[in-house]
DNA sequence: GCCTTTTTGTTCATATCATGTACCAGAAGA
DNA sequence: TCTTCTGGTACATGATATGAACAAAAAGGC
């Protein structure tokens, strides 16, 4: 069966704020804090500080994780990614 | 339209060792470098520099990129990842 | 077939850079 | 007041760049 945005738990992006609901898809498509700060104009560390907070609402272990889980919600697409 | 293997290019798969493509999935999955060394009997190092060689040939930034790039190529599943 | 050379694959190491962890704190706004 | 956004310090862990030893396989000439 197809893979919906998974009919939300408690609902986990929820517990996001606004900023960090944008700094979560960039992360997904394997952008590093660096190029996520100047995207955003934010510091490099700001940046990091946001990742940070999201791995852990989301009970996550790293970006790569962060990725998968986006995905798996539909928050981005493969075709998006510009990967390969 | 469905994603599929997409129709390939010389075929970068072809240019990963064996060794290279067992260690593939298991970062695509977000494993770290540790937990890698752990399920092939090999040491960290030698994980990492595995994942190193795997980037440069697929020419990705980092582990994050090559997790989408197995995904783009039906290497692993989303429902195989146990993220979430 | 036999010998040498080259290439490929697997393994581990050191050094440096990026990411993650654990905080703190000021500014702005609801 | 409380949340959000921002930037920061300090340290730990993870990831990347590079090198190198070793064995096996491949390639080629003799």
């Amino acid at each position: 069966m197809a893979q919906l945005p998974s009919t939300h738990r408690p609902n986990l992006l929820d517990q996001l704020s606004p900023r960090e609901r944008e700094i979560l898809p960039l992360v997904a498509q394997g952008k590093d804090n660096r190029e996520i700060g100047r995207i955003l104009f934010i510091s490099e560390k700001t940046a990091k500080n946001y990742v940070t907070s999201i791995r852990k609402k989301l009970g996550l272990k790293n970006r790569t994780q962060i990725a998968l889980f986006a995905l798996k919600e539909g928050i981005i697409n493969l075709d998006d990614t510009l990967v390969n």
